[in-house]
DNA sequence: TTGTAAGCGTTATCAC
DNA sequence: GTGATAACGCTTACAA
């Protein structure tokens, strides 16, 4: 009575095939069976509607094909392409992606890891921010954006030589007075290096550069602030802005624009991110773009390879550059 | 030698803490013990850095406290919204989130629910356009957008409503030649119904109306086309749009701004969804919006408290409308 | 190939 | 509360 309703297993596989139970799970797990046996097997897995219980199965194997995802949030379109790359190319692995959020909250962090080992996920990909429980969890660990410590691999794009581009295109333009601008949080993480590549490059062609900081608990108005002190009749004190991220590259231009400051003629503005307009049209602005698909791939492969003796803690990835509209070349228009 | 590299089991605990087997069981799962025997076993599980594997108390319970998630692709503001508002509301359930996008790709939909079958999640929250498999796959299903089957939940937005609210609200601001434009592909779903909404209220107000379909395959050119068509002197025959996203309505947007055809003076237009600049700022477009966090919470309710008796089979939730721009109210400006 | 059996880590159910 | 033991469904090893 009871036994009708639940769900088959292999031994029941097993009976209606009239085979041994050792030659099902030898079909399920592709080793070598008779022909004619697979055939009976199959025909009697799909009789019964059975599919294998990966449960007992991870129990047994040690091993789940389950890869945990960490991020902030999905609310940011970066962490979301980023998000999508991988759970395709994890989908493309054989692999899962159990995804969690943090909010950029510390604790969550921690009870996430936690959760995470409980689950016994075969390794993690994280863009985390705690130090905490990463090297304890014991498990393949690669990290995003932020070195962890010398035994865990960090996948980043080439934020540095981002920078550096960046200030490489404005002068390219014409620009001779450059800012760069930056919001978040007081972290640390290998995202600070564009400001670095920036200045780096300014200073190398001897070209007038500042570099401003923001936090970004207080919102706009402190940039706002900022900018107004060096808005003089209507004129911008600079001619050639590098934003940080796409995202501050947007209200920094909304609050030009509405100064009457016109971009890209009074001033030129490149971003950091490559956020197309929905995903995928055009950019949204000038920037340096991150190659997400690389990313997922190398992080990945990374995580599914898990090799602790290729000990090369940090993996810079090439970035490039793509005008959007906000530099003064010729942009395609978009009457697509 | 090779115990001490082992993850530690209960048993180990045990051991440690001197108390039972059962004991240590009981702790991990609320049981009453007594609080010297808890202390015991917590810091010996401490000690040991041991960790439930959920996998045996998922091979044993029959529960993983996992919810399969599918979508299209997070490449798209409204799915990653979803993605992360889901994710949010499982984690406060103590639930995981096991996350498949298909790429709108039938295939990968059947691979998925039967990859997920395996995986023995306890349940799926789904955004699928196909039939197959879903009533065989035999657990929780929730749908979004999409009603399947009578047996299977439907969760979305009240999309007629919608739809008829934004034909008031164009009506109310002096429109009198209302357009509604869609994109999509021939997929049947309840986000159909908004031009069904937006068609009843027209012609209860008996004003002039015109719905006009574009399969989204060929892009935005024949869209273009017909726009064209209706453009004269510069002036187009519509004063109010209606588009059934916000992403069709920034490009349709885009394209009449380039024929200087200005927005909201010359035409208003209202989109659909609620899609915010970079998810947190305002919104890109006048819009009808989606009660996200509300749809989140109400698939991972039904699901996680699956309950067949309760066969209200689609679930319609209520939206909102929101200015931004588009449309002829006063808006307060963005200087933030 | 077959049948049998041990074991993966938990939970649940005994009698004590 | 203890201790022992039988499941859960699968993999692996073994002898036949």
């Amino acid at each position: 009575m009871r036994k009708s309703v639940k769900t088959p297993t292999m031994k029941d596989v097993a009976r209606e095939a009239g085979v041994a139970l050792g030659t099902v799970s030898n079909v399920f797990n592709g080793a070598p069976v008779g022909s004619e046996y697979r055939r009976r097997v199959e025909e009697a897995a799909l009789r019964l509607g059975y599919s294998v219980n990966s449960y007992a199965r991870g129990l047994r194997a040690d091993r789940t094909n389950t890869i945990a995802v960490i991020l902030p949030t999905l609310q940011n379109s970066f962490f979301a392409s980023l998000a999508n790359a991988i759970c395709l190319e994890l989908t493309r692995n054989g692999l899962r992606m159990l995804l969690s959020t943090t909010e950029y909250d510390l604790e969550a962090e921690s009870a996430c890891i936690q959760m995470l080992r409980q689950n016994r996920v075969d390794g993690i990909i994280g863009l985390t921010y705690s130090e905490t429980k990463v090297d304890m969890a014991g498990m393949p660990y690669v990290s995003i954006d932020r070195v962890i410590s010398p035994s865990i691999p960090c996948v980043t794009s080439d934020n540095y030589g981002g920078g550096a581009l960046a200030a490489r295109k404005l002068l390219e333009l014409g620009c001779r007075k450059l800012l760069y601008l930056r919001t978040g949080s007081t972290v640390i993480g290998e995202t600070n290096k564009r400001g670095g590549g920036f200045a780096a490059e300014c200073s190398m062609q001897d070209v007038d550069f500042t570099l401003k900081s923001f936090n970004d608990e207080y919102g706009m108005e402190p940039i706002v602030q900022y900018l107004d002190s060096h808005l003089h009749d209507g004129r911008l004190d600079f001619d050639g802005i590098f934003c940080s991220t796409d995202m501050l590259l947007d209200q920094v231009a909304r609050f030009l624009r509405q100064r009457s400051v016109r971009i890209p003629d009074d001033v030129q503005m490149i971003g950091f991110d490559g956020i197309r307009r929905f995903f995928k049209g055009d950019y949204i602005c000038s920037t340096i773009v991150q190659p997400v698909e690389l990313m997922a791939e190398t992080c990945v492969d990374l995580v599914s390879n898990w090799n602790q003796s290729r000990l090369s803690a940090l993996i810079s990835l090439p970035v490039t550059y793509a005008p959007g509209g906000t530099t003064r070349e010729q942009v395609l228009p978009d009457g697509q």
